[in-house]
DNA sequence: GGAACAGATGAGTATATGTTCATATGATAT
DNA sequence: ATATCATATGAACATATACTCATCTGTTCC
């Protein structure tokens, strides 16, 4: 009768076949991690950060934005775009223009960590 | 004496030239902006959200970590290396297996409050 | 020494991402 | 209706990213 053949690294790594499979039941679960992942991209771009530090003050307009990043307003719409599908910033719109204003009550204080955590580096 | 032209849209959007100058002296300061986008740029890809949340449990060696996250040890290595060089995991060595351990307290803590805020949504 | 193994790394490649450009939409004013 | 302004959006392009493959380093064991 056959003995499920033991990895290659079972001693020498340490971990037992068993730890192992613990622990992957301990991971975060492959749906979540995505989620993660893609949440933390939205601060992955210096842009965005940008524009999320600008919205921290107040509502901007996406020409104020646009100006106050120095950069071309369909750089700043677009990033604005994906900003809003991942419901980071709401819009507000009266007449011509249209008021972005941050939508996630989270954010501030994950960056305000963050901010912390650099500073004591 | 000329007084500087008034930008196109001082009134209809809201914000007087002298707000915006107040506002970018507030925004976080550039080289800061840049930081938060790359320490936030390490948990943007799944791959890297694995690693860190296997770690989390213990140390493990690469061929572990390949095994857990069912990839291949190229692959592993090399990412390892992007957090290394992030200061997010330390390394031993023993033999011939290297055991890599999150060398960062604050990434727990973040992933944590990411996690709660994801479920509250 | 040489074989076997764990891990590291450079090159190549396919895909993702961010910006620009041109143009479209939607609102206001004349 | 037409012109103008604020914003949105699709296509194109250049760069960045993550993986694979082949190879290299460093260690142990014979």
């Amino acid at each position: 009768m056959q003995q499920p053949i033991a990895e290659d690294c079972e001693v020498t790594c340490g971990g037992s076949e068993a730890d192992l499979v613990r622990i992957k039941a301990e991971m975060i679960a492959e749906p979540l991690i995505q989620d993660i992942a893609e949440w933390f991209k939205v601060l992955s771009d210096p842009t965005r950060v940008k524009i999320i530090s600008a919205l921290m003050r107040r509502e901007l307009c996406v020409h104020d934005l646009s100006e106050l990043l120095e950069m071309g307003q369909s750089a700043v719409s677009h990033q604005l775009r994906y900003l809003r599908n991942m419901r980071m910033v709401k819009r507000r719109k009266v007449g011509k223009t249209v008021y972005y204003a941050l939508d996630d009550s989270h954010i501030e204080e994950i960056i305000q960590v963050t901010l912390e955590h650099l500073k004591h580096k």
